[in-house]
This record gives structure tokens, C-alpha cells and sequence, in this order.
DNA sequence: TTAGGGTTAG
């Protein structure tokens, strides 16, 4: 009769250990090769009970690396390198399995050594090994090395696997380019290999260059996954391309992949950041399981939306459906409330997610708790949120505060705070032009004069305004004050005639965020300019009609801009979508999405 | 055994 293992009591000490060791000498099973792993994964941990380990190696009747080999991965460097010293002291040859456990937890110092160690070995002609070995440099940031062993090493030792690695660690590495010179050189691709480079796109922000691959894909008649899916999704994010993004949820939809929770999530955010709410929401209550994100990317993206009440309805929904919320959740709970001014709420929501959730307040939603107040106009509750803090608060809690002080024209409070914040983070252009703004509000033009100085003596430069529109499916680029466009001319007439056809309605243009102290209609003038308009006079001019507009803008929306295109919303029966640095307005007969209030 | 996807205030 087989003797039967003992209860797997949990081992903690070392007499637990050699209590558990000597029931399993009792019962026979000393050797049996799973629970010699876990005493020897206990052992393992701290190399001085190697001395143990090494002698319960020597009694085994059949010791093998294979014993100690799935150790490797879960154990620290230093615990690491111990254990494989007590292997090669055994002796015990390392196998095939030995160094790519090792490898990829091993910081570069200790590959470096592994590597030596696996030439003298004869392990270098073994792919995986040298897969993990390449993996080992390209974490340990050295692309050097690992572009050296890949160059040298003989092609028939190369699988996808070595490529895609190189592939995949270069782009995490920010080096796309060179990573894009391996995949163009692949002599065989396959789903990770095609989504390496597509993700690895995504991550240095070239959304276009992405995208361009996933169309190569499929133009060669590749069949994606749901991983592929994802990126490519996240790509026409990241472009604010609608037009594409609808194309690849159609094509998901199409090509039968599996909408997971992940790729799930990304085409409901694809839907929010390119503006359209009403979609992201049917593809939200058309998933019959909804993971965290999900819900969390479907309050925020009704938040920013300002369809503050339905993100709170969706929050107590997902209360209804039993999911706790995490500490995304109230960012954008409290997004919601302030965008609402819905100051009390918010405060409510701040204690209720502590007592009912356990959710300790961070630094980011102290931020939100100054927004919401400042915002609100209630500078000195925002105030009083800093001076409570258990921390010292940062850069963007400062900046919050020195926002609402920009939006209720607070010179005195908004001045100190904008310095502060200047001073923190002094490469930032938008904190001097939010400063300067302030200042010239008040007409303080030589405090504007001075800001301007700063900025000139740290060179930094003012970021252009820059705006995209989508028009037929081709997103076209607009930069405050130049056109490179074929069609410049009649955007041009565009762009006057519909600033003339709005001031027939009431429209004032409003110069108080010009900051060159210069006469009134060049202000006036510079106003006209500013991409957004250009960007909209464009779509009036080709969009179809009653065709929403859409626009993508780099930075925040200026009021003048913000109050003209209510005008042009109205005057024109257009509903116009601009998403800006912050937020979404929708302009729609007259009124924004945002209620002034941005 | 090695390689890949989603959410976050201003």
C-alpha cells in the first residue's frame, strides 16, 4: 500500500522544516521529487541553510538539476547565484532548463557572469539559453551586449523567439527604430513578433507608425489575436482616429476574436478619447462581465466627458454589482463631482471610499479634492486640503490649486503659487503661460514682461498650439498661425468669414489671454490664428453636412476659442467635439458640454 | 523555455 503524503503543513522555520523532513524519511518520501522541491525551495531562501540543502542532495538517490532548476526563477539574485555555486559544487551540471530560469531574474553583473560561465559550459549554441541570455541584457538596458550576441550568433541558432526578443526589449528600451530594423530583417514573424512592434510603437507615442504595421499585417493576411487587437486599438487612441478606430472594432468584431476584458476596455477608452461617448457606452453594457478597468475607464470617460451624473450613476451601479472600487475609481468619482460642482458629493465620496472601501486618500486625490473646491471657487477649503495633507503635496496638487486660481481671476493666492510652481517645474512652458495669463488678466504687463524673460533666459520655449481634425477618415494637422495646406486660402476665407458671421451674433472676441502687450486688432487677429479655429474653419469647409466635428487639441482650449465655438456651434447648426489637453467639450446650439467650466 | 494587450486628478 503507497504510503500517503503528509498534510502539507506550511514551513516557516527551520525546526517546521525538519519536522515536516523527518515525517517524509518516516513515510519513504524523502525523495519523491515534489516534496524534496519544496523543502529545498525553502532552504534555498536563505543561503545559510545551503549546508542542509547540499546534504539532502547528497542522499538523494537520484539527484538532478531538474530538483533545483524551477527554484531559480523565484528566488533573489544573491540567493540565486548562492544556490547555483551549490549546484556546480555538487556537482550537478546545469542543463537546458538552468540558465534560462537564471537568466531572466538576473541583474546585468551576475548575466555577465552566467554568460562566462555558460560558454565554458557549451550552452551557447542552445537557443533558449541564449534567448534568456539576450532578454538578460536588453533588461539590464545594456543593448549593446545584446545586439553584439545577436549579430554574432549563427542564424540556424535564432528562433522567432531570439528576434522577437530583440524585437520587444529595444522598444522597451525607447530604441524603435533599431527595433524596427530587426523586425523589417525577421525571416519568420508571428503574432508576438507582429505586436512587439506594434506596441512598441504605441509605447513611444507613434501611433501613426504603428498602425502602419498592423496594416502591413494584415495586408499580408495575417489573422491578429486579441493582443494585436489591443494595441492597434490603442493606437487609434493614442492618434484620436476615429474613423481607423471604428474600423478595427469592426474588424475584431469581424475576424471573430474573443473580446477579453483587456481588449474590451481598450475600445471603450478608444470610444471616450476620440469622443464618442454614446458608443463607448453600448459597447460598455454589451459585455456581460465588466472587469474593474473597465468600469473605471467608463466613469472616467463620462467624466471627462461632463456627463458627471451618469458617472456617478455608473459608480453606484457598479456598487449595486458588487465590485469594490480601487483608488482609480475615486479620481475619477471625484473627477465627476468637480467638473459638476458638486463640492458636498464629492466630499462624501472622499470619506465613503475610506470607511466602506478601506481606500487611503494618496497624493492624487488630495489633487482632486483641491480641484474640486478650487474649481468650486472655495480657494480657501482648496487651501486648507494642502495645509491637511499628510504629505508634502506636489507638483500637480500645487497646480490644481494654481488653476482655480487662474479660472476665478485670483491675482493675490494664484500669483505666490504660480512661482512655486514655476520654480518646481521650470522646464514646463504651460506653468509661465498660465502665470502670464494671470498677469495679464489683471494688467500687470511688465510682471508679463518679466515672465516672458524667465522663459527666455531658461529657453524654454512656449509649446504651439496644435490641433487635428479627422475629415473623411484622414486626420489633418493645424499649428497655431501656419498653414501648409493646399486648400490654405479658402480656410483662410473660412476662418474670417466665421468669425465674422459669429460676431454678427454677439461674439466678443476676448483678448484678455493675448499676452504680447500689443494694440487690440493684432490681438484680434492673433486670436484668428489659433489652431483650433483654423482646424474648425476646415471642417465647415469639408466636413458633410451636419457631420460632427471633431478636434484634437495638444494644449487646453483658450476662452476665446472656447467662446467662439459655442457661437460657431450655434450659428452653423454644428455640434463641434474638441478634446483638449484636460477634458472634452461638446459644443452644441450655443452651449458647452462643460458648462464654462474647464 | 523564451516574446506580447486595458483605466488615473491638474
Amino acid at each position: 500500500m503507497a504510503a500517503t503524503a503528509p498534510t502539507p503543513i506550511p514551513i516557516t522555520t527551520i525546526s517546521e522544516l525538519r519536522q515536516y523532513h523527518s515525517q517524509l524519511v518516516r513515510l519513504g518520501l524523502a525523495s519523491h521529487p515534489a516534496h524534496a522541491r519544496r523543502l529545498l525551495a525553502f532552504l534555498a531562501r536563505d543561503p545559510a541553510r545551503l549546508p542542509y540543502a547540499a546534504r539532502l542532495l547528497a542522499h538523494h538517490p537520484d539527484p538532478r538539476p531538474a530538483l533545483l532548476n524551477p527554484l531559480f526563477a523565484s528566488l533573489p539574485p544573491r540567493a540565486a547565484a548562492a544556490l547555483l555555486s551549490l549546484m556546480l559544487s555538487m556537482p550537478l551540471q546545469p542543463d537546458h532548463f538552468t540558465f534560462p530560469r537564471l537568466l531572466p531574474a538576473a541583474p546585468l553583473a551576475l548575466a555577465a557572469q552566467l554568460h562566462a560561465l555558460l560558454l565554458k559550459l557549451n550552452f551557447h549554441s542552445h537557443t533558449q539559453t541564449l534567448n534568456a541570455l539576450l532578454a538578460a541584457y536588453l533588461t539590464g538596458a545594456r543593448p549593446d551586449l545584446a545586439s553584439r550576441l545577436f549579430r554574432t550568433s549563427s542564424s540556424s541558432m535564432l528562433d522567432v523567439v531570439s528576434w522577437t526578443t530583440v524585437v520587444g526589449g529595444l522598444c522597451r528600451l525607447g530604441l524603435v527604430d533599431d527595433a524596427r530594423e530587426v523586425f523589417d530583417g525577421m525571416p519568420e514573424r508571428n503574432l508576438v513578433s507582429w505586436n512587439s512592434m506594434i506596441s512598441g510603437y504605441v509605447k513611444a507615442g507613434r501611433y501613426l507608425d504603428a498602425l502602419e504595421v498592423f496594416d502591413q499585417m494584415r495586408a499580408l493576411g495575417v489573422e491578429g489575436n486579441g493582443y494585436v487587437a489591443a494595441s492597434a486599438v490603442v493606437a487609434c487612441t493614442g492618434a484620436s482616429a476615429l474613423a481607423r478606430g471604428r474600423e478595427v472594432h469592426r474588424w475584431v468584431e469581424q475576424s471573430g476574436i474573443e473580446m477579453d476584458n483587456k481588449l474590451a476596455t481598450a475600445v471603450v477608452d478608444m470610444y471616450c478619447k476620440c469622443g464618442c461617448v454614446d458608443e463607448a457606452c453600448n459597447v460598455f453594457d454589451s459585455l456581460p462581465t465588466k472587469g474593474l478597468t473597465t468600469w473605471n475607464c467608463m466613469i472616467g470617460g463620462l467624466a471627462v466627458h461632463g456627463r458627471c451624473n451618469d458617472a456617478l450613476e455608473l459608480f453606484r451601479r457598479m456598487e449595486m454589482a458588487g465590485v469594490a472600487p480601487d483608488d482609480i475609481t475615486l479620481v475619477n468619482v471625484l473627477t465627476a463631482c468637480a467638473h459638476a460642482g458638486m463640492v458636498t458629493e464629492g466630499r462624501g465620496y472622499f470619506r465613503h471610499f475610506a470607511e466602506s472601501y478601506g481606500i487611503e486618500p494618496k497624493m492624487e486625490h488630495y489633487g482632486c479634492m483641491v480641484d474640486l473646491f478650487g474649481r468650486a471657487g472655495q480657494l480657501d477649503e482648496a487651501s486648507k486640503v494642502i495645509d491637511g495633507m499628510p504629505m508634502e503635496p506636489d507638483i500637480a496638487v500645487l497646480g490644481a490649486l494654481f488653476g482655480a486660481c487662474k479660472i476665478h481671476g485670483n491675482v493675490d493666492l494664484g500669483e505666490a503659487i504660480g512661482w512655486r510652481v514655476i520654480e518646481l517645474d521650470p522646464h514646463n512652458s504651460g506653468r509661465y503661460v498660465l502665470q502670464a495669463n494671470l498677469l495679464a488678466g489683471a494688467g500687470r504687463w511688465d510682471d508679463v514682461t518679466k515672465v516672458r524673460q524667465l522663459m527666455d533666459e531658461r529657453n524654454v520655449s512656449k509649446e504651439a498650439g496644435c490641433s487635428v481634425i479627422e475629415v473623411d477618415g484622414e486626420a489633418c494637422e493645424f499649428r497655431c498661425g501656419s498653414l501648409c495646406h493646399p486648400q490654405e486660402e479658402d480656410i483662410y476665407a473660412m476662418a474670417i468669414d466665421m468669425v465674422r458671421r459669429i460676431r454678427a451674433e454677439g461674439y466678443v472676441p476676448d483678448t484678455s489671454e493675448v499676452f504680447h502687450d500689443v494694440a487690440e486688432e493684432d490681438k484680434e487677429e492673433s486670436l484668428l490664428y489659433h489652431s483650433e479655429k483654423l482646424a474648425i474653419a476646415f471642417g465647415l469647409l469639408r466636413a458633410r453636412p451636419r457631420e460632427t466635428l471633431r478636434v484634437t487639441k495638444n494644449l487646453r482650449v483658450c476662452k476665446d476659442c472656447h467662446e467662439a465655438t459655442k457661437y460657431i456651434s450655434l450659428v452653423f447648426e454644428r455640434e463641434i467635439v474638441v478634446r483638449d489637453r484636460n477634458r472634452f467639450h461638446h459644443f452644441k446650439d450655443g452651449t458647452c458640454s462643460c458648462k464654462d467650466y474647464w
